[in-house]
DNA sequence: CTGTATCCGACGTGATACTG
DNA sequence: CAGTATCACGTCGGATACAG
């Protein structure tokens, strides 16, 4: 996310620009839209998890993506992470309340998309057949 | 969206893997995820723009990936493309009522994401600076 | 006006190997 | 176990030029 200028929200109409938290906002959508991110936040609804846990759960993650992935969630203050330094090391991931808070809209959304997985897939599949003649 | 194996949906735990409607959903999620794609959903939101039109109001996007957002949603069944074969020639693209229906949950999470802007980017802040020593 | 075609650099991602 | 580092590759996205 690095556009330079955006205008929008929840506006529309030839007006004019609106203000620039559309780029805070939409690099919270684009977090949305990060595949690994959302499966990670919906595995730790239900509790904490450590790395190689959620690393089983997911099955085709890479290491480099979960590390990436959770540093990110990390990072925007939606899971905590807490290292025991025992050895074998042992860290925890764990939803935050912020965190817990996005899984609900997420959820909101997964569940339409759930609901009309079926008309998405006929259009495309409408669309994609009319263009091979 | 090309992964092969994810467990989720809405569920969790250890069990096992669930369904494969997953990667459809994911797909759904990553149109959300996609910048110009819900912007375009929520400039469209109240009354069909021309091509130009839209170009105008987001200020940014290429003509491409303008087309190419198009052509996603339009793929998608989320909006229609009317061509006026006049002259010059003039394209209309518009919600349908699909498109609409996802624009609600694509709205909550926005609001979400615009109210909790400030502890989001708090976090960052507070984790950027963490990190240079 | 509304696209399509091409070039090309930037970035995302997986595979692999190595460290604490 | 939980990462980091490196590399190689593919795709995305912008700029530009051109067509209907």
């Amino acid at each position: 996310m690095r556009p330079e200028n955006i205008h929008v929200t929840a506006s529309a109409a030839p007006p004019g620009p609106q203000h620039e938290d559309c780029r805070g906002v939409a690099s919270v959508l684009s977090r949305v839209g990060d595949k690994w991110s959302v499966l990670v936040i919906m595995l730790l609804i239900d509790g904490p998890r450590r790395f190689n846990e959620l690393k089983r759960m997911i099955n085709g993650i890479s290491q480099r993506m979960l590390t990436l992935t959770l540093r990110g969630l990390e990072r925007d203050g939606l899971v905590t992470r807490t290292v025991y330094p025992t050895i074998p090391p042992r860290v925890d991931y764990e939803l935050t309340d912020l965190g817990r808070g996005l899984a609900e809209p997420v959820k909101a959304l997964g569940q339409w998309a759930f609901a009309h997985l079926p008309e998405i897939e006929g259009a495309r599949g409408r669309f994609d057949a009319r263009k091979e003649e």
